[in-house]
DNA sequence: CAAGAGTTTTGAACACGTTCAAGTATCAAT
DNA sequence: ATTGATACTTGAACGTGTTCAAAACTCTTG
């Protein structure tokens, strides 16, 4: 949780200017949204350069991915206080209502999250390479549970679920950013109806009986991932 | 097909600008990519001013969206030719590879397609409002599909069908746009396997016995979209 | 302390998307 | 023909993201 995303920067002072330039971000994000930002009004917001700003991150979108950063390590912040020993399903509830809860202070513009989510090189496109640290780190919050969890599930639905699992966060994300109603409600409903479908559908898929028919969804589901990750393209690093 | 989806466009000559550029614009997203293409060399190539250029697509996203239009009609023109009368599977096969044969040309830069997708404002948004035009007419080719096809399907799936039908497109272009296979064979191949799972999944759906079920299912699909709906939010019209 | 090797910081400069006030073309009505 | 209205066209100007060469700082080594 310490290590700063950036491993070029090498001073005590350094960390603190990055921290300050993305802190005075995050800021005028909340008050003005995305685009209406500029990064000279960032860079003096945090009382140093426009160069400087870039020298720590080489580009605007660069400050949405250590946004996207900042809020998973707070949601594994978030995590690491939770007990280990209850069901699946609790623990799958809970995991994704603290993402939620994690994201809440940045829902008006959080939607930016995505504006690049259908490009190739975005570690949130669900069809993008798993070699991507981000989105492995943010699978691996689905690995833990999977693995922690104390159901029996067939080795390999276990294999997939968790990129599964991911998906189906980031569909509850999507939904939340669109989700207009109070305090996002209409969110937190459907994750309730949607956990419960999904604990008794693996339940359903875990069935011995149902063997065949998991075999072929699960060999589509790999067929779909398979064709990214042979794609070469450049990563996002400076 | 006719009308041009600018309708404050007067004169002969206009029309005739508009298409220039939008040409243009075409021939040069193809060979130098849509970020590298500046809108002083679209207008360049077009014979035409900046200001020009502007005055027919008020930024270089209309551009995209004119080339989704355009797009669209030429699938609808391959569609008009399709006799009526096969079945459901084979009409939704013709009807998804068609899509695809007429994105072909435009394989390379048409990951932009997506750039905005997850843009409330975009039609391609799979929770966007429905009052697009554009994202209207994409789903009424689906439409057509269900209600064309002789199969007996209950009502409230036959009302919800076209939508999810169109998501399902929506996917494989997703993919397709990841597909580097030659001549995006993978992408064909998985049109072969989805497109009989789906249909054999609607004729599962249909079944009496599946009442309940399926009933939850169309209540929380409901529930998806319905959040969207009730968003403001102006178009992206000039 | 001085020199030197990083590391960080600066601000001017550039290219591009976009805006707009002013100009030109077209054509119907007088 | 002249006028006026409407549609189209122009290019200069602005703001913004981004780059980069040079300056300033920091810290080790002699």
């Amino acid at each position: 949780m310490g290590a700063a995303s950036k491993e070029s920067i090498k001073t005590q002072k350094g960390e603190l200017t990055r921290a300050l330039i993305l802190k005075a971000a995050l800021e005028i994000f909340h008050e003005r949204g995305y685009e209406e930002t500029t990064m000279r009004s960032i860079a003096k917001h945090a009382g140093v350069s426009l160069g400087n700003a870039y020298y720590y991150f080489g580009s605007k979108e660069h400050l949405i991915q250590a946004f996207y950063h900042l809020t998973h390590e707070q949601h594994l912040a978030a995590l690491a206080t939770l007990p280990k020993g209850t069901t699946f399903k609790a623990r799958l509830l809970t995991v994704i209502k603290l993402k939620m809860t994690t994201l809440q202070p940045y829902h008006e513009f959080a939607g930016v999250l995505f504006k690049t989510a259908a490009n190739p090189q975005s570690p949130l496109n669900p069809f993008g390479s798993d070699s991507d640290p981000v989105r492995r780190a943010s699978i691996d919050v689905f690995k833990d549970l999977v693995e922690s969890a104390n159901v029996r599930i067939p080795k390999d639905l276990k294999a997939e679920l968790p990129y599964l699992l991911w998906l189906y966060h980031m569909g509850i994300v999507l939904f939340w950013i669109h989700d207009s109603s109070p305090k996002q409600r209409r969110t937190y409903r459907l994750i309730d109806t949607t956990v419960d479908l999904l604990d008794k559908l693996i339940s359903l898929a875990s069935n011995p009986l149902m063997r065949p028919v998991r075999k072929r969804a699960l060999r589509l589901i790999e067929e779909l991932r398979e064709a990214a990750n042979d794609v070469g393209g450049e990563s996002l690093a400076v």
